[in-house]
DNA sequence: CTGAAAGCGCTTACAG
DNA sequence: CTGAAAGCGCTTACAG
């Protein structure tokens, strides 16, 4: 009683074996490049495999290798349309010219972080003994998750981290996020600005090893420098709405209600910005002249969109490089050393979404 | 001499058997619930599992189970920011739902498609005997790769692709692109725009089964329906970004270096759209008096951006809920009959970026 | 240069 | 309910 599909017998080495009349040993070097043999048999046992279609099992071969040779794990709890997506088809990229392949286990925005089972996910990551793991940590919330990524190079693993500075033993590449938005936040501040908004969408609100949200913490360092107290209600709520886009629109809602508002506004998230530059410019207000908004990420839209946007760069192909090349430098044995830290910032650019205060 | 991290040996199921004082046979069937067994052994072990933190080898299991459970390999020659990455989030979350880990095998934008050996990583991937496989094909172009698909469904694989025909044995869930493209251009038309011009981005730009470009030919379609002849010199030429909005801004410079100008845009994809928009508006000229455009997907930027666009929808929830729902049925068992083919269409959103033309 | 054998870590009939 | 044994498909010392 056979089902509709037949399912073929799946051909094995042995049966390339068989059909070119050697060992299984033998295919397997011949298949492999190992050992020394005739040039005849190895070609032989090549011409055979093809001809039978023969693909090695690869998890045979990872539970004989001990390890799988050339998968490397991708983690991120992010798959965003922007910034963060476009580091991950860097690294990929950068990865796959070396010979890797790099399956992505990402999630994306569909529901709010706390429903995903990060620890359970990285956990299911670490059963397929990957060569080598690549985790973006930058929304790794919560404990367990960590303690299962600690776990993982406690064990001996090989990992690299980046985005977010965590308490691992594993090199790591981080973006200063402090650092960009402080910048941005003093380019409006020396443009004359005295009365400033901040916004950040909960996608990027993950909290700094020391409990403190750095964009956030970025925007007061520079009002300290200016001696300027924050305003409670300018500090605009962050909203947990997957699309960043929509956390504009709803800023922008808040921004017009406003009896009293900011002459400039500092949004982390180009994205964000150029929706809120959108509503507010629906409502009838002008931008830069009535409110200044400064953007985060320096995308392609913030360049060339139907509005330009002032912006601070994210460093996506240095964090790629740099990433990539401490990797490869462990997988090597080049450098065997220490966990290494390498930290990149931002770089500001200005458009004409900024310009001095009306009243300056 | 032991090498600095001391690799401690992995804890295996006979460890864990070991310790709890049962055999292996036992103990697999008290972590996996199967078979049935005094509760307390059941307790038993699964408590000293626990605590010696035993991690089944995912490869192990997969060979001695003849195919893994409970991954599903996601295949996408694309990793865009923007639609296309949507529709892997939203299956990979459906589908993480039911149980499913899904990582992804994509390929983002840092090179052209050519360099990609697509056949190679869907080799790659097939070796990994996933439970089935999710195939975005619609950038699935070298023949190479077309066969290995139909390969991995001859051999009884399980398989759904979506976004794109092709003549593969397996469920599919296609976006009627050539529909869209022609409502796009059909929405001009009624406004009484006869000057149309069309562009296109590589990306974007996949054959259908019968070798013409969906997209322009749903164009071409709605021309010929209105008897208007297509220009040449307005059918713009297809560039190779790998960033699409840099596709809009090359369109703007050879729009604007044009003597005669079409009064109307069609424009595959709202990011090169927008760029397009910002571009011809920095030179002066104004949307959509001077000229109107209409671009594809109906992204959040073009419904809350800086300027509004006119769009037609891309359809991603519904094209990713038939792709899970079409693989659960099968997975189930509910479904186990021939190949099935869904088609899914656009709707029109008229904003401000279409107007009739000036001479109208 | 080549082959027989052991082993990777699990699962699942098959006996008891 | 539980255990001994076979087997999944490969690789790699170890002999020859």
């Amino acid at each position: 009683m056979q089902k509709p599909e037949v399912k073929t017998k799946r051909v094995t080495i042995e049966d390339v074996a068989r059909v070119a009349g050697i060992s299984k040993s033998t295919a397997s070097r011949a298949l492999n490049s190992k050992g020394s043999m005739t040039p005849q048999t190895r070609a032989t046992v090549r011409r055979v495999a093809r001809r039978l279609g023969f693909e090695a099992n690869a998890h045979a071969q990872c539970l004989a290798n001990g390890r799988s040779n050339n998968t490397i794990g991708f983690f991120s709890p992010d798959l965003d349309l922007s910034v963060g997506t476009r580091k991950m088809q860097d690294i990929q990229h950068l990865l796959g010219e070396r010979g890797y392949v790099v399956p992505i286990h990402a999630f994306g925005y569909r529901q709010p972080y706390a429903l995903i089972n990060q620890a359970q996910l990285l956990a299911d990551l670490r059963r397929q003994r990957p060569r080598a793991l690549v985790c973006n940590n930058s929304n790794l919330r919560e404990a367990a998750a960590r303690a299962e990524l600690l776990r993982y190079c406690d064990d001996g693993g090989l990992a690299v981290c980046y985005d977010w500075p965590l308490e691992v033993p594993c090199d790591m590449v981080v973006f200063d996020r402090e650092d960009a938005t402080y910048c941005a936040t003093r380019h409006l501040l020396e443009l004359g600005h005295r009365r400033l908004g901040f916004f950040i969408n909960a996608t990027y609100g993950a909290e700094g090893p020391d409990g403190t949200e750095p964009h956030r913490a970025g925007f007061l360092r520079a009002l300290r420098e200016w001696n300027i107290e924050p305003r409670e209600e300018w500090m605009f709520p962050t909203t947990t709405f997957m699309q960043v886009e929509k956390g504009g629109v709803g800023l922008a809602s808040l921004f017009l209600a406003l009896r009293e508002r900011p002459t400039g506004m500092c949004i982390v998230n180009d994205a964000a910005a150029l929706t809120f530059m959108g509503e507010v410019g629906r409502a009838g207000l002008h931008v830069p002249h009535d409110v200044s908004v400064i953007g985060h990420d320096n995308t392609m839209m913030a360049r060339h969109g139907p509005r330009q946007l002032s912006s601070v760069t994210h460093p996506v192909l240095p964090i790629a490089c740099s990433v990539v090349e401490m990797l490869d430098s462990r997988l090597n044995g080049r450098y065997d050393g220490e966990p290494r830290k390498e930290v990149l910032r931002c770089e500001l650019v200005v458009r004409d979404s900024t310009a001095p205060p009306r009243e300056a």
